[in-house]
DNA sequence: GGCGCAATCTTGTCAGTGTCAAGTTCGAGG
DNA sequence: CCTCGAACTTGACACTGACAAGATTGCGCC
């Protein structure tokens, strides 16, 4: 893997793609180095770029990448608290993804790719609050849900809860919060 | 302000600190270079590591004095829903610290004036769930409202949902939120 | 089959950065 | 006044992203 007899790599993109995620799970988007890449790949330091272009066009095909994986993993979930469950095992087992995703500045904001992949994540996302009844702002409860799986999410991968959920499995501890807010288990201003 | 007389700036850190905030709410830690804000206080290359040592002990400084704010912005906040309210106001009103606490890789995270600030900042959350009436576990609640802040927080900052609460004020609309979410009209699974 | 061409990769270079070591200036406390 | 340590400077080294120009290769097309 590290030598190669031909002149051509033959598939330095995915290469390239794998290493980066590594290293940013590993160590986060700021130790992310091209030349670094090259080297584990066994090319030239300018290699990487001739694919990405820039640090920052590597970073942004990783946020594409990302969005499309979590419009899979959400898919065809039945119902609400399921696509936050979905959303919260996507961050788990993509957290390079979900990391750069979420870091507006180390992207190009305007990469059509990009753009295409958000908007298709987006719609899985509004889709999981289109046919819910007796809600009077859906948009409002989509932003809800939306924001409870992705601040336990982001939470999770920055080990702040995990002396909270100890060794249980983050999926099933998602399913109790939501199962504290659905059933409405938190008081309010004093029970009103 | 860039020239100076003395030998000694006089508040080099400071000076630092500041500038150092700026940078990030606007491009992002990643932008960030000791060199670059050495020039703006009018220094040498090398005189923020006097203060700071590292890139890092310069970010975990920006941390640390991060949950010192948190920690006073959430105060003596009267109940548990207001302190979502706080929170969401702390992470609008210090974009930069907000992004920093919450990248581990940034940050040692051995640093002792770091570890007292966030205990500092975690006991007044804590103290946000402490009396709860009829909530059979307290520390889960308390992660579920932390989450749905943090979210929210998170998703604003990453202009993720600025289309949606248009120009009202960020605080109104997540109190909104939380109203949604304490008074159960979010459905479960099929109304169960 | 082989020719040309564009994609892929290499080599060389430049400015910029973090970090370390060693020297310089300054001010406070004895 | 003098010393000593903190604050800052100067210089250096290895590393990085980015660009330009050249080498190599596989693939389509005749």
């Amino acid at each position: 893997m590290t030598s190669r007899s031909t002149y051509h790599h033959g598939d330095l993109r995915q290469a390239v793609l794998a290493a980066a995620l590594d290293v940013i799970a590993a160590e986060g988007p700021g130790a992310l180095s091209l030349r670094d890449l090259a080297r584990r790949a066994g090319v030239s330091h300018a290699a990487p770029a001739h694919h990405f272009k820039d640090r920052t066009g590597l970073l942004t095909a990783i946020a594409a990448q990302g969005y499309e994986l979590l419009a899979e993993t959400l898919g065809d979930a039945p119902e609400l608290s399921e696509r936050g469950v979905r959303y919260v095992r996507f961050a788990v087992a993509h957290p390079a993804h979900f990391q750069v995703m979420f870091q507006p500045e180390l992207l190009r904001a305007d990469d059509p790719d990009l753009l295409a992949a958000k908007e298709h994540a987006s719609a899985e996302l509004r889709a999981g609050v289109a046919g819910l009844p007796d809600v009077p702002d859906a948009r409002t409860a989509g932003i809800a849900a939306w924001s409870l799986a992705h601040g336990f999410a982001t939470l999770l991968l920055t080990q702040n809860v995990t002396a909270a959920i100890g060794d249980r499995d983050p999926e099933e501890y998602f399913r109790s919060l939501t199962g504290l807010v659905f059933t409405n288990q938190l008081p309010s201003r004093g029970g009103e």
